[in-house]
DNA sequence: CTTATAAAGTCAGGCAACCTGACTACCAGA
DNA sequence: TCTGGTAGTCAGGTTGCCTGACTTTATAAG
């Protein structure tokens, strides 16, 4: 017997965008995984991708992932526990926090990059630039008008 | 001084798709509380588009979701406490048990493939049947390229 | 200079959507 | 009939968020 479900929801652009993220991320993670970085995230990937290379505030991390800052606190004092970011004081305000890169921090966002890029030209090199240029505007399309 | 972060991650296909998928999904759940489905999460409306005219195994489920049957119990649970969802025996295992949608799980599976249709049809309006091949057939060269 | 308001970060507690492990009930083959 | 596998459930843990209630520091108003 089938173990499957018999209904087929039905086809739409939705479905296809998804698992072509799907996909995309599935592949990110195996790179990061092959280099060491097992222990990473999603969440933390997005984290670590948004510090500047002077450090960034609590505030400002919690603002671009559009969380809470006790949940940007959360995701920092993990990566911090793990050795990949450090924080110090904000000479400028006494109340904030600068989150930095470590050594270790720096060389997970490299990698976290590359694998993207990588990614992105093992794309690049199936459908084309043309066709990567294709994609790209038929996606901005549809984000603009759902948005 | 500048809230936002001063590193600007390297621009990658992934965050295209992940844009559009993310926006897809908004106008969606924007959708369904329009048509007074505002307590339905992404996982509920996971679960329910699932479900068979004929009715469907929590084991089926949980392998068509990839996630594990305790998982599948709970959302189901949840669903049957909010009257989506009615429970039976299966005849052919006594172990079993039939997952079907009740009058109200039905509407609103109809609603959520609606939506999901009246959203399709939207981008086709705008980029035309051509970019919706063009668009469909990349991001599936994308998720086979990177599977 | 004081006082009010607000903003940065922290702590406590809660929730959703998953997980593993352990269990009961049942089925099917040797 | 025993034995191993499968369907579902219960208990408890984890992750990544949330709200609310603080403390400390900055800033604007009087």
């Amino acid at each position: 017997m089938s173990d499957r479900p018999e209904r087929r929801p039905p086809d739409h652009i939705g479905a296809d965008i998804w698992r072509a993220f799907k996909a995309f991320e599935a592949a990110m993670y195996a790179d990061l995984d092959a280099e060491g970085f097992a222990d990473i995230s999603v969440a933390d990937s997005d984290v670590l991708v948004l510090i500047g290379p002077k450090g960034t505030r609590m505030t400002a991390l919690a603002a671009a992932r559009r969380i809470t800052k006790q949940a940007a606190h959360e995701q920092v004092r993990s990566l911090l526990a793990r050795g990949y970011l450090e924080l110090g004081p904000d000479p400028t305000d006494g109340r904030a926090k600068i989150v930095r890169l470590t050594d270790q921090g720096d060389a997970l966002v490299k990698v976290l990059d590359a694998a993207k890029m990588d990614l992105h030209a093992r794309v690049t090199a199936r459908i084309g630039t043309h066709g990567m240029a294709q994609l790209k505007a038929l996606l901005a399309d549809v984000e603009t008008l759902l948005r």
